[in-house]
DNA sequence: CTGGATCCCAATTGATACTG
DNA sequence: CAGTATCAATTGGGATCCAG
């Protein structure tokens, strides 16, 4: 229907929407990656994530774990140690993100170029 | 170095924060993915992608344009047409990006009940 | 009329200070 | 250590205005 386009745009339950809504900002991608090679604390993750501040680090962290793509584990020492990781859902997303941030390293210079050829027309 | 761990969150040409910078925002992807079928004109693309403001159309094409990814073609007749495409860079990315949508879309269900669960648990 | 710039206000995000 | 609370700064939505 719609003059043969499949129209994927207007609709709750466009699967586009729903990857922007859930990985689609600042600071999702980067936590996901930031846990690829194991578990982390908080606090490792907020220094190894450059630039984040702790209420987003806790609010992007309590979605990705609504979401299920990450665990959160409290181990009761003193002082507390509270562990993130990756879940089975959380590792298989990071399979095609990877793919593109390949894409977007190998194209980089393109964009690069693109980027300094408009600034330049563009007074 | 750094403990065999490949350190890819701290600097500047981090590629995964380039792709989060480029694309990662509330509507880029859905441009991208508004364009596939053809060129579009501008309130065409407002129009199929609902809830978007005029303001963040226009700044985003600017940004998806300086980048690369679109081009933009006035044709100068009366009223004034101008149409958004697809660059070849931005069918390049179009194809990783839709792999992901693909994997988001195949796991919906997955994540719809790990949201349930979450909520239900956390009071 | 179409594409887009501007202004104002509400919503998000960021920087810290503080707490269990 | 791992957060919450608070307030300042930034960003986005919507109406309005403008050029061709």
């Amino acid at each position: 229907m719609n003059s043969g386009k499949r129209v994927f745009h207007n609709n709750e339950d466009c699967p586009v929407r729903n990857v922007v809504a859930q990985i689609g900002d600042k600071w999702s991608l980067l936590i996901l990656f930031a846990l690829v090679d194991g578990p982390e604390r908080f606090n490792a993750l907020k220094s190894r994530i450059e630039g984040i501040s702790q209420r987003m680090l806790t609010q992007t962290l309590r979605d990705l774990e609504r979401e299920g793509y990450i665990s959160r584990t409290v181990y009761p020492e003193v002082p507390v140690r509270v562990e993130y990781a990756l879940t089975e859902l959380g590792k298989g997303i990071v399979k095609p993100l990877y793919e593109l941030v390949l894409w977007a390293d190998k194209h980089q210079p393109t964009i690069e170029r693109a980027r300094k050829t408009y600034d330049k027309h563009k007074k």
